[in-house]
RNA sequence: UCCCCGAUAGCUCAAUGGUAGAGCGAGCGGCUGUUAACCGCUAGGUUCUAGGUUCGAGUCCUAGUCGGGGAGCCA
């Protein structure tokens, strides 16, 4: 915004006559107009309502395209309708179809490219003299409130509100942001009432106009439209997705189309910045970003079960008898998908110093509850001259960092989940990052419960792994905060977990956070060889099968530790919503992998 | 995989074994610098599937499919 085109004394009403655009027929019909209803009909098929669409757009367009072909050229004017057909006269630089009024050489190439279908010319056009329009996000126009300046913006309408005083109102988003942009149209556009009934929820559009400050409440500014392209329609007697809420499971079923509601936009932003949060966290502490294999053929935690890879002929084999003949395979012996990139990781982290890993991890264990998926993305920190109280430093200091950043880079999204879906996560997720986490070994946790006289469905006894119920009861009563537990019994924990000199425990450490439960898991590892052997071989597990990870600890051994952080359930916990198979994408659960 | 609950209009849900309903959404009209808009009218149903009981089943029984909650496995 400049001073000059938008004087801070100008009233609402002032601004808006100011920048109002011509709007006399004669004016309209100067514009060289082109018709993008190719677009929408390729991207919509050929149903009875969409023919019908067609029909109003070739009409208009064959009108105005007429009457523009038919006069002088004249300067470029503030109301212009965008619309292209490959039937209609391209003529000169303003025939180009992508064309837009206003664009600045910056974006002019990214402008021009088509969003759909066969309307490109191929021939750049020149920016016009008076360009000023510039490509913006929703997001940046509602920041920094450039009253005054020609705008472009393209995405999906929300809702409209028609108004029988000149003009409807079209709610805007492209996803920058969770607030709508509320978009001002004149009914003096060129073919108004051919059209306007297609701006319907779903529906694509990119918009030209000025910013201007909004004299209703609602909104501080809003968008008044010079021009406007309509992409695709979305049919309201058919399109999913209606102006109310829905419920998640319905959503989960459209997962597809669920990114276009304010709850997944939001948890798509904050599953980003969450992302960017961890890369920071460690990059700035110069940890190495180290890709580990997804196909392997070692099963890390000697349990679980594991998706199998195979280019093996199934319908085949199903019908021979007999044994499988592994080494026929792609990898001559039996590969799965990772379960864990940890003991991969230990191996750079025993060459490079400190290093983590973040991708995606498989499980094919039949779990269907809210807080397992079948495929989900881990994050797996792994350091040398770690010992146990420095993994759960850094752990601690991880999650408190991470959280803290998110919340500062996604404000109105936080606050929305605050608002719409769970009224306490603010409060929770400050009084994790604002207080130190409680550590409690597992003796001194089963002694806390045992005596806690509550009655649990469970038994509490030293050697059994602790239940929801227990875990549950540590961070939402006793506690109310997250709870560090360390130092379990050998009998439930891995193989590669550093056994205490008590000849009982293992140095684990499981970190537990109210509502969710288990979000992190990890280790000191044991980095004695006849120790590690002597495990592996009480856990079952042939030595020889882990050679290189044994070689470890035959070849400057060092004591290391790390941990891993599951994406998903951090997700949940900040937040706040309730199912894990609605912070990923696509989730991925027995029986479930459509999309 | 185990336990419990559910499936009825596009969505969310009602409906003593006896003619299938509402709100929201949609279409049409009215009103309005509107904003989860508001007011009126209209359309919209193989009551998840397959059997069974009954004069009669959305409702009762059996099996299956799918969904939800809890548990286990774990991140």
């Amino acid at each position: 915004m400049t001073q000059e085109n938008a004087p801070a004394a100008l009233t609402a009403a002032d601004a808006q006559d100011k920048h109002r655009p011509t709007t006399s027929p004669t004016s309209a019909t100067r514009q060289l107009c082109h018709n993008r209803q190719r677009v929408a009909s390729v991207a919509n098929g050929a149903s009875r309502s969409k023919r019908h669409v067609s029909q109003n757009w070739e009409t208009s367009a064959a009108i105005v395209a007429s009457s523009g072909s038919a006069l002088p050229p004249v300067p470029p004017a503030p109301a212009r309708w965008t619309v292209a057909s490959d039937r209609a006269p391209h003529r000169g630089r303003a025939g180009t179809a992508l064309d837009f009024p206003g664009q600045t050489r910056n974006n002019q190439s990214r402008s021009r490219r088509p969003a759909v279908g066969p309307v490109a010319t191929g021939e750049p056009a020149e920016p016009e003299e008076n360009d000023a329009m510039r490509r913006m996000k929703t997001a940046a126009i509602l920041s920094q409130a450039p009253i005054g300046e020609d705008v472009e913006v393209r995405g999906w309408v929300r809702t409209r509100r028609d108004s029988k005083q000149g003009f409807a109102f079209v709610e805007f988003n492209d996803g920058s942001t969770l607030a709508n942009l509320q978009i001002l149209v004149e009914t003096s556009l060129p073919g108004y009432a051919d059209w306007i009934h297609h701006l319907t929820t779903g529906a694509s559009i990119g918009v030209c106009g000025v910013v201007q400050a909004s004299p209703a409440k609602g909104q501080s500014v809003e968008l008044l439209a010079s021009a406007l392209t309509l992409y695709g329609t979305a049919p309201a007697e058919k399109y999913p997705l209606q102006k109310k809420q829905h419920s998640f499971e319905f959503l989960r079923e459209i997962a597809h189309l669920r990114p276009r509601t304010n709850t997944f936009g939001a948890i798509a932003r904050v599953r980003n910045a969450l992302s960017a949060a961890i890369h920071n966290f460690f990059q700035s502490r110069g940890f190495l970003y180290v890709h580990t294999p997804i196909i392997t053929t070692s099963d890390c935690e000697g349990a679980g079960q594991m998706f199998r890879v195979t280019t093996l002929d199934l319908a085949r084999l199903a019908q021979l008898k007999g044994e499988i003949d592994w080494g026929e395979d792609f990898f001559a012996k039996p590969a799965s998908l990772t379960v864990s990139g940890q003991l991969e990781a230990e191996t750079f982290a025993c060459a490079l110093g400190e290093c983590y890993t973040f991708g995606p991890t498989f499980r094919a264990e039949n779990s269907n509850t809210t807080r397992h998926l079948a495929e989900f993305w881990m994050v797996e920190p792994e350091m040398p001259f770690y010992d146990l109280a420095d993994n759960m430093d850094l752990a601690e200091t991880f999650i408190r960092t991470i959280l803290r950043d998110v919340l500062e880079r996604c404000p109105a999204d936080m606050e929305f989940f605050n608002q719409r879906i769970d009224k306490t996560v603010l409060e929770t997720l400050r009084n994790i990052t604002d207080n130190e986490f409680v550590r409690l070994s597992y003796t001194e946790a089963v002694g806390l419960l045992e005596n806690s006289g509550r009655k649990f469905e469970y038994p509490v006894r030293w050697g059994l792994d602790l239940q929801s119920e227990h875990e549950r009861y540590l961070t939402e009563e006793q506690f109310r905060r997250p709870v560090i537990l360390y130092d379990y019994p050998r009998a439930i924990k891995p193989f590669y977990m550093r056994c205490n000199d008590d000849g009982k425990t293992v140095r684990a450490m499981d970190v537990l956070v109210p509502r969710v439960g288990e979000i992190i898991g990890g280790s000191q590892r044991e980095e004695r060889l006849d120790v590690l052997v002597a495990r592996m071989t009480e856990c079952g597990l042939n030595p020889d099968d882990y050679w290189w990870y044994v070689d470890l600890r035959r070849y400057g051994t060092v004591p290391h530790a790390g941990f891993g952080l599951g994406l998903e359930r951090t997700l949940l916990l900040l937040t706040g919503m309730i199912n894990i198979r609605d912070v990923i994408a696509y989730p991925r659960t027995p029986k479930h992998a459509e999309f």
